[in-house]
DNA sequence: AGCCATGCACCG
DNA sequence: CGGTGCATGGCT
């Protein structure tokens, strides 16, 4: 069941393409609570993925970004076993985030998603429902597992 | 586990 | 040809 709420994150240099890798997408953390808030997907398949479409409001844009489960390893060959939100290399950079600031997505009670980058300049301010992660991923969902 | 990197393909 | 993404491997 996918949950409503939101999840935040601060963004690395990674993420946003700035360190001449290739920017394989944004690493999302194998959290079942944050996993329950993107589609899912099958683990049974190899590399199984689907197209996430996203609203900008602060950029009044929609974009198609790419959620993949690259899973080789559980297939016999290879070494890959990690969550991947791919695709966000113009969106970032139209919503001007920089390296240490929060993208944040957001599910409303309609199933749709937007995503927002919340620029930082000092400590994060955090809602007391807000739940962090070891990971230093963030949190607020209606109803978690654990 | 999360971030960084690489070889190749595609596309403007 | 430069930028970007895919699917992998590498580093810590």
């Amino acid at each position: 069941m996918i949950r409503l709420g939101e999840v935040r994150k601060v963004l690395s240099a990674n993420d946003l393409g700035l360190t001449g890798s290739h920017q394989a997408g944004i690493a999302i953390p194998k959290d079942r609570n944050i996993l329950s808030f993107f589609p899912p997907l099958d683990s049974m398949e190899y590399n199984p993925d689907c197209i996430l479409t996203v609203a900008t409001p602060q950029t009044g844009h929609l974009w198609d970004l790419r959620f993949v489960y690259y899973n080789s390893k559980l297939h016999g060959q290879g070494t890959r076993n990690e969550y991947r939100l791919t695709g966000t290399t113009r969106m970032l950079r139209e919503l001007s985030a920089s390296v240490g600031d929060l993208i944040r997505f957001r599910r409303s009670q309609f199933g749709d998603i937007d995503v927002t980058v919340q620029e930082r300049y000092g400590p994060i301010l955090s809602p007391p429902t807000e739940r962090i992660l070891s990971n230093g991923w963030r949190m607020t969902i209606s109803d978690p597992e654990d």
